[in-house]
RNA sequence: GGCGCCGUACCCAAGUGGUUAAGGGAGCAGUCUGCAAAACUGCGAUGCAGCGGUUCGACCCCGCUCGGCGCCUCCA
């Protein structure tokens, strides 16, 4: 049985979706006017963990996340370079997708923009105003938080407090400080869309709760962002929402933790971010490794607390994914006819799963389900040295395979060459190499040549010469394993 | 000023009112090996920021102190 934390009752609490197997979720996604950091990847991947849990829990997910496409920034950004605003959006959009395929993340199935959703925006307001929640000025509208009783609920907070630290300029149409924008009247030369209010645009609230009512309805289970959401933008969606339906609006909020630099919150306003391609452009591994080690480490620990992004700890991401992939390797390179331990296989397999669930069932705990992957993979390796068959690999294989998909992990190409030897050789693909631009010109069939030449000079006890071939192939980025039946076998 | 979070070994990071405080990385020692590499085995917090309290018993509950962070404005 999945619990979740649920920010608004500030409490762990059984999962139960409004209908039977079927999950509807809402995420808040960006705001495309810049590139994506880890911070924005950090949210995108925890979302999608657990779109990809439920999924592996049986349930069907309908999961929407949007773009918000109309704002401030984006015009901002348009007139710096002077061009349309669609251009930008289009741009960013685009780069989303690329950036986020790189970590893995699925397309949610709806990616729904707030400019295409006017309509719904618009109707949204004027029952608001009807209600008489919300009020029109010099062709702007507000919502009245002092009209909406449960205003503070998800974060926590009267009113009168946020009123004391407010930092938000005064404006003297506004009834009361903490009242929103809904409907903003635009000025010369922003976009504008026609409304009961005069031209405008729909304020940041107010296009996710037209969304995700438009595409869930107007109650659903989930909703999700990251943390520093909670407070405006979700304690508005929920006033507008609720206020608007007289209903439930989403029944567990969940909030995803900080990146930090150094301690310090990841952000564009402190300056200390990274973007994903700029990583991806760093990084000396190939693209979907390095998009695996990024992803292994932002599962390293629970969505909810702070994280520290730094260069050492996605090495050692490397290093602990090396374990895994060598392991699938080594199965493959070693077939067997002994079925000495596949029963113990079996039950370590059992085991592992139980564990895993367990652990993902509790506020998704990736960091123990990874542990227990480890842990799996320490078993395998004991018992492969026993004697496991050929099928018992095979079971072992998906195994792993089924739980990793769950994270998103453990589904490289590099699986594939299990069922693939390539001539003797294998390619992990997930190796150190030095000058790993340089290990294109050998071809397999020249490493192959190097690596019978060293076997012979090993069996003439010439050791001089065989590490002589050892070190020089080692300099491509060839790394040589010995096997006791004394062969070797290498990865790139 | 208000609301909230965090402080676990060299580093990262789970966790529980009471059996050995997960797992990974690094390190050291060993097995294997011509030597390596990989794998495996062993070692590694008598203690979970500090001080009090509650309790038969606390790292886990309560209080205080110190240190770090977040939100209250746009922000994943």
């Amino acid at each position: 049985m999945l619990s979740i934390y649920n920010t608004l009752t500030g409490k762990k609490e059984p999962f139960h979706s409004l209908q039977p197997k079927t999950v509807r979720m809402y995420v808040c996604g960006v705001t495309v006017y810049d590139y994506c950091h880890i911070g924005h990847a950090r949210s995108a991947l925890v979302f999608d963990v657990i779109r990809r849990y439920l999924e592996f829990s049986d349930y069907q997910v309908e999961f929407v996340k949007n773009f918000t496409d109309v704002d401030d920034k984006i015009i901002k950004r348009a007139n710096e370079r002077g061009v349309s605003c669609e251009t930008i959006t289009a741009e960013f959009i685009e780069a989303y997708y690329q950036d986020m395929g790189k970590l893995g993340v699925r397309r949610a199935t709806n990616e729904p923009k707030a400019t295409e959703h006017m309509a719904e925006i618009i109707e949204l307001v004027s029952s608001l105003i009807q209600k008489g929640l919300a009020y029109p000025v010099d062709g702007d509208v507000y919502f009245q938080v002092e009209k909406y009783r449960d205003y503070g609920r998800l974060s926590k907070r009267k009113l009168e407090d946020l009123q004391a630290g407010a930092r938000v300029d005064v404006d003297e149409r506004k009834r009361h400080p903490m009242d929103f924008a809904l409907w903003k009247g635009s000025k010369p030369g922003e976009p504008s869309w026609e409304s009961p209010w005069g031209p405008g645009r729909p304020g940041w609230h107010i296009e996710c709760s037209a969304m995700a009512m438009r595409h869930l309805g107007e109650t659903f289970d989930i909703h999700g962002g990251g943390m520093d959401l909670i407070f405006p933008h979700h304690e508005n969606e929920i006033a507008q929402s609720c206020g608007a339906t007289g209903k439930e609006f989403a029944r567990y909020w969940i909030h995803n933790g900080f990146v930090q630099i150094n301690q310090e919150k990841m952000s564009k306003s402190l300056g200390n971010f990274f973007t994903i391609r700029e990583i991806f452009e760093k990084s000396k591994w190939p693209e979907d490794e390095t998009g695996e080690m990024l992803r292994y480490f932002l599962l390293g620990t629970h969505y909810r607390s702070p994280l520290d992004f730094s260069d050492k700890s996605i090495e050692e991401a490397k290093t602990a994914l090396n374990g895994f992939y060598d392991l699938l390797v080594k199965r493959l390179a070693e077939p067997e006819e002994r079925t000495t331990a596949d029963k113990g296989l079996m039950e370590a397999i059992e085991r592992c799963r139980a564990a895993f669930r367990e652990a993902m069932d509790d506020d998704l705990n990736t960091s123990v389900a990874i542990a227990e992957l480890q842990r799996l993979k320490s078993d395998v390796n004991k018992l492969l040295s026993l004697g496991l068959s050929t099928e018992a690999r095979k079971i072992a294989r998906s195994e792993f395979r089924s739980l990793g998909a769950s994270l998103g992990l453990l589904q490289l190409d590099a699986w594939q060459f299990v069922d693939k030897p390539r001539s003797g050789g294998v390619a992990v693909g997930l190796t150190d190499s030095e000058g790993r631009g340089m290990v294109s010109e050998l071809s397999d069939e020249q490493i192959e040549q190097q690596i019978a030449e060293r076997l012979d000079a090993k069996k003439k006890k010439n050791f001089a010469q065989a590490d002589e071939i050892r070190k020089s192939l080692a300099s491509r980025g060839i790394v040589i394993e010995d096997k006791p039946d004394g062969t070797s076998r290498w990865k790139r």
